[in-house]
DNA sequence: ATAATAATAGTAATCATTACTATTAATGAG
DNA sequence: CTCATTAATAGTAATGATTACTATTATTAT
């Protein structure tokens, strides 16, 4: 169902996902939004990502069965640790306007563009 | 752990694999492998399939808690169609090299670039 | 005010994936 | 060719993220 009334939980987790960039997991959203609303519902937040996500206020950031979310919605390119999982956001990628063609597409309304390898931080460790 | 050894249920997996461009899921690639080897185990399946991706003859096509597995493992480009939910090669994608570079990259070892929209065949019938 | 119903909290169910364990089978040494 | 080692498997149980369900609460239009 689409967003029709507003809501204070709905508002401090738009809220929250704005402020950081960390692109978190729902549950770790989850965990922050709950300082504010202590009784806050696991389904709320998950049902709320979903309108957001729908309404296009939000991004989903497929992640395996751990999905994360990013308040930004210029689209841009994200590179994930494969060693400490951090997702980042790439700002310096090359190829801004990304353009597909294809006998079978109709009509092409996203994409996701994730590079995975390792991070400057974990080279240094290992 | 790494592949020490060969059996005749990973021979199975990545024949059938390889033999069909169709991005199936854990789940139907389960039931075309049952056919040759009716009790195949699905967490074989499950563990061959993480062990070949790790050595590279096998591609995960990450699609939220259901991925998908390629035996072509060139670099190319996928379109998922939101209302069908198939996943298609694509073979004309006009960026052939995408280069990454950030600061906090050290390494970039694999990529994946979905787009998601409408099919034509979808479009025909909506 | 109040009626209609969207949105929520809390809980139960679902479903893909992973973990566990006894058994089977591939491989190398004698 | 035996046999010892142990990787790989089958079958089952456990896990964990997500979704479904339901009674209650709260938003919004009249």
């Amino acid at each position: 169902m689409a967003i029709e009334r507003k809501s204070k939980q709905r508002d401090a987790i738009i809220n929250e996902l704005c402020s950081r960039y960390d692109h978190p997991t729902a549950m770790e959203l989850y965990l922050s939004v709950r300082e504010t609303i202590p009784n806050l519902s696991l389904g709320t937040l998950y049902r709320n990502l979903s309108q957001l996500e729908e309404s296009g206020m939000v991004l989903r950031i497929p992640d395996g069965s751990n999905d994360r979310f990013d308040g930004n919605t210029n689209p841009h390119v994200h590179f994930k640790c494969t060693t400490c999982g951090k997702v980042y956001d790439l700002m310096s990628f090359k190829n801004d306007s990304i353009t597909f063609s294809d006998d079978i597409i109709s009509k092409v309304t996203n994409y996701s563009l994730m590079a995975f390898g390792l991070c400057k931080h974990c080279n240094k460790i290992n």
